[in-house]
DNA sequence: GGGTATTATTTTGAAATCGAAATTACTGTC
DNA sequence: GACAGTAATTTCGATTTCAAAATAATACCC
């Protein structure tokens, strides 16, 4: 007569759904070591350890030729088979999809591009769309289904609150629509924050227990993750820097070169989102255009996308390059500011800006570091995980929040 | 044979300290609410309750008067003869200290002022001549003692590592010190952060999850609460907004006026600190004097302190609640910033700015609420726990930790 | 004044988890 | 190739905590 309503472990789903978790992290763990981890009794880690293997869901490895005495431990590995799970994840312009078995690896990836006029009716089609392609002749279960949203969600009723970038987009009951359409779980996460889990668990956070993740994408959030948890706050809005009110480098205020670094200006109610993310970045290369300003985007047919800056700058294109660096030095003031009253391990960027590698990151860890000494424990890094990374999040989000039925 | 290493609430000192914590915040429960607000089978607090009324702890009071059907609650009180512990909280001018019973009302409070000229060895010897006071003539046993230190702590070598406004402050092994010296268990704490703690326990964070408190004296700093804890950060370096590069009133930066509201400036590099502290407000008012400023400050006889402007403020000098307006409305700014990324349930400063209430608020409120629309889930507030909140907050700390030895 | 509804607490037996003591399966050594 | 050494796992009670049922103490209604 099974019970287990509440466990030792209260704050978490369960114990089973903890140990793969574990499991999948770090793949190829001992019973032992699994025990130590979760600081649970090795007797107790045994008896759970055994439940799996036999529900399916484990697989105990072949011992490996090892150098040291003692008895071998006996390694465990998710079963690729246990399951699949879907990840959704998107905001103005794209919509990323991604299926993963139940060792998290991806077997498939889905990308779809969204028009700023698309209403919200037609975004969950194509979320429907890209889920349906995806799960295709391929009959194994999919277990649950997780979705990064941006903007404003609701975790407990699972409806998407609010999104300034897609009309209409208010109280959109995702959960409920996905869950009937498919009839399995659906989590929803901030997509910001899905990015954020991603890194935790298999990016540059892994083994972390305080970062900041950054997203600099249409708009500009941050996912915090505190002693190892996602911080959500009060009303799940916790982390909308692009609201921030920063200070504006010259450039990117009226075009001027800056005499020195630190000179920036101040105008009243400069939004971070107004100033340093990629529509920004866009409407400053076009002002450029229209200063005559001497620069290969010239050559670009129709208005700059940031797709054709950032290809500029990477090719060495001097005004390309000086919105970039200048971005760039606006976001090494975001991460002083953040470092400040965090103190975090690491902060991560992520976006197309971060995926430039030091063109970008370079002008920020500069600024970050002239503004503040306290930036010496600090990494800045930026996230290697990809395109994916959301929808990866998001698809381990549902992973992490499944557990075995008794 | 008791063993009891671990527990079902790992997370947590004991079963028995959660208790005593939940009937002291919230006097005069009985076993099922205790139950219920600890998430406990009734029978596991019915158990635990009785070990601690029987170990005499806790009290059981008399059943008053009630109006609902139903067997009658037995109320629980803690035992104000329980114990004694002891909260001092210090910065770089005032030296506050407090006894409380085991109820946690303070029997005794002393206040001491530090000289910016004491070294670590003198303000050492006054805390301990603080306690002794305390102390003298009573002989009921002191079961704990918690400081609140300004600047970074070690809180698991209980070592105060480091602060700028004293000289000679680094690696002072408080713990080790005070712990020799009385044979009792020491808890060191941040004291923006024991402040924090005395608001989340008695104070305008009582049953809050996620707030933020804003301490301005000396320093400006942060103490963070999400999730009903404590934001260290990875090196115990959180909420040092006081390095925040922040823009600057006109007001504040040379004097002239404002010709609105938002007209602020951008000065390479200003910290928080330096613009919007106590003794950032000193230093404005000086400089206010020196050109000539019409104001009753030019009363004052030597340099105005933070007292005498805050008294003419108070009265209704121009000059000086110029200041405090423009002060307040750079922590308005800040306010923003930081619901921005918390999305807190609220916001508490606290200090003697904080004290003068809405001369200082109002202009916070204000510029709050024109940077952010999503201020309106927000509440701006001031301490109401007055000069002893940090040293009762350090008490609390100390008490909190504390559990019946088996 | 006795029944009934209602809520608090205690009793009872079971499940989860533990710690310590076997047991197992190796490596290395003579 | 027996034997000591070592580390992983299992076995075996013991302890913590639970859920559900039983009991206690009241208010309310007739």
């Amino acid at each position: 007569m099974p019970r287990r309503i509440k466990s030792k472990h209260q704050h978490v789903a369960s114990l089973e759904a903890e140990l793969l978790r574990r499991v999948r992290a770090h793949g190829g763990l001992s019973r032992v070591q699994l025990a130590r981890d979760l600081k649970l009794a090795p007797s107790t880690a045994g008896i759970y350890v055994d439940r799996l293997v036999r529900a399916g869901f484990l697989i105990e490895t072949e011992n490996t030729g090892r150098e040291t005495a003692g008895r071998p431990p006996t390694s465990l590995v998710p079963n690729p088979d246990g399951g699949r799970f879907i990840g959704v994840d998107f905001e103005a312009r794209n919509l990323m999809a991604t299926v993963v078995d139940f060792s998290q690896k991806p077997l498939r990836q889905v990308h779809k591009t969204l028009r700023p006029t698309d209403s919200a009716a037609q975004i969950l089609a194509k979320i429907e769309e890209a889920i349906d392609e995806m799960t295709a002749r391929d009959s194994r279960p999919v277990l649950g289904i997780g979705v990064g949203v941006p903007g404003a969600i609701d975790p407990v009723t699972n409806v998407a609150v609010h999104y300034d970038f897609i009309k209409g987009w208010s109280d959109v009951p995702l959960g409920a629509r996905l869950g009937a359409r498919f009839g399995v779980p659906v989590f929803l996460e901030n997509n910001i924050r899905s990015m954020a889990l991603a890194e935790l668990w298999f990016g540059a956070g892994r083994g972390l227990r305080n970062f900041v993740c950054i997203g600099i994408r249409s708009g500009i959030a941050a996912g915090v993750v505190v002693n190892g948890h996602l911080l959500h706050g009060a009303q799940h809005r916790a982390g909308e820097i692009g609201h921030w009110v920063c200070p504006v480098p010259p450039e990117l205020a009226d075009g001027t070169p800056p005499r020195r670094n630190s000179e920036w200006r101040w105008q009243a109610g400069a939004r971070l989102e107004q100033v340093a993310s990629l529509s920004a970045i866009e409407a400053a290369a076009q002002r450029g255009l229209e200063r005559k300003q001497e620069t290969a985007l010239a050559d670009v047919k129709g208005e700059p996308t940031i797709d054709d800056v950032l290809a500029a700058a990477h090719n060495g294109d001097s005004f390309a390059l000086s919105l970039v660096r200048a971005v760039g030095r606006v976001h090494g003031w975001v991460a002083h500011q953040v470092n400040e009253l965090f103190n975090p391990e690491k902060i991560i960027f992520a976006g197309p800006l971060a995926d430039l590698g030091d063109l970008f990151l370079a002008p920020v860890r500069e600024t970050a570091r002239e503004l503040g000494d306290a930036g010496r424990d600090l990494a800045i890094v930026n996230s290697k995980l990809g395109q994916y990374n959301g929808a990866v999040g998001a698809a381990a989000l549902a992973l992490h929040q499944w557990k075995p039925k008794r």
